[in-house]
DNA sequence: AAGTAGAGATTGAGAGTTCAAGTATTGGAG
DNA sequence: CTCCAATACTTGAACTCTCAATCTCTACTT
């Protein structure tokens, strides 16, 4: 990306690991894609519902969640985005009148996040739009194996970036 | 990704092709990937280069480029950003002392960009930590063939979402 | 029964992004 | 040569996100 491997031999060997060729244009490809990719959902969502996508994705894990409902902290994991970064957003989505706020009984600390009818309604007009927006974009273009191969990928990536449930509590066999 | 495929028979269907199981959990995989590789990125970048991915992107393109310089249009449109965003951007960035701007002669509109050496110094110094947490979240993860993979995939949904160079002038045919 | 570390959530300020509107310049068309 | 649509880039305001407090409440621990 920025350097040639070294040759070095014989010696010890600080030198970073830089990419190889290939690896750069993989890595290239993958910042292009998704760059456009979350730029050309965030512009037809805007457009669309009047929202950026990962507010979308909020009401959308509301909307599949049991009483339409869930605790903050969840829906920040289920997001994948930090709870104040969530808080902000569900403020906003409040103002919508997409959802509200309603206490938790049994942990007064607590918050759920309900969606309203209107959130909803919100969701059932704009989805078919957006599911059109995501086929086009990338279910339309890549064969069956590319698309289970993406999955594998993906999830292969993200797991290496969540603070793994399983041995959470034995860090010392990370 | 919010409702059953519709059976209908028979009749117009104006029903949506919505995702079926496998395409929503690709697609949530990619998402979630796609959501916590940036944000892994964006903190180690700006803990350890003091700048956000997209601007460290910015000053790598400039590294690469000849005479360390790029037009503001060529930088945006290498970087898959607005120009506007790349306007507030360099200013940033020129604030820091990373990059110049010198005008252009040919073009009395245009604007270069130029890397300055303080700012290939700051590239110097941060690249092989970024390098790492790219492999680290990435490369090492996967097998070359998925590598490979990943990069053919990319590279067509990126295309998918490009004005398309070739043929950009003869819209029917798209 | 306090005392307190930690969890759940919010806040405000600063930084980054978007969108629409702005200025300046260029390359033709007539 | 004049006009003007298109190009190159910038700007400001509104919005979003991050980071570091802060606040309240819970669950221990002693």
């Amino acid at each position: 990306m920025f350097k040639e491997p070294s040759r070095t031999v014989g010696r010890m060997n600080d030198e970073p690991r830089w990419l190889t060729a290939e690896e750069q244009l993989v890595w290239r490809s993958y910042i292009e894609a998704a760059t456009l990719l979350e730029d050309h959902l965030d512009r037809q969502l805007q457009r669309d519902a009047g929202m950026p996508h990962v507010y979308y994705g909020l009401l959308v894990k509301l909307a599949e969640s049991p009483r339409r409902r869930l605790r903050m902290t969840e829906l920040a994991k289920y997001a994948k985005i930090t709870r104040s970064r969530l808080s902000h957003a569900v403020a906003r989505l409040e103002k919508n009148g997409w959802v509200r706020r309603e206490d938790c009984p049994s942990d007064k600390r607590g918050q759920f996040t309900i969606l309203t009818d209107e959130g909803y309604e919100v969701l059932r007009r704009t989805a078919p739009g957006h599911v059109n927006a995501v086929r086009q974009a990338v279910f339309d273009r890549l064969t069956p194996e590319q698309q289970k191969s993406l999955g594998e990928i993906m999830r292969i990536v993200a797991e290496g970036l969540q603070p793994s449930e399983a041995g959470a509590d034995l860090p010392w066999l990370r």
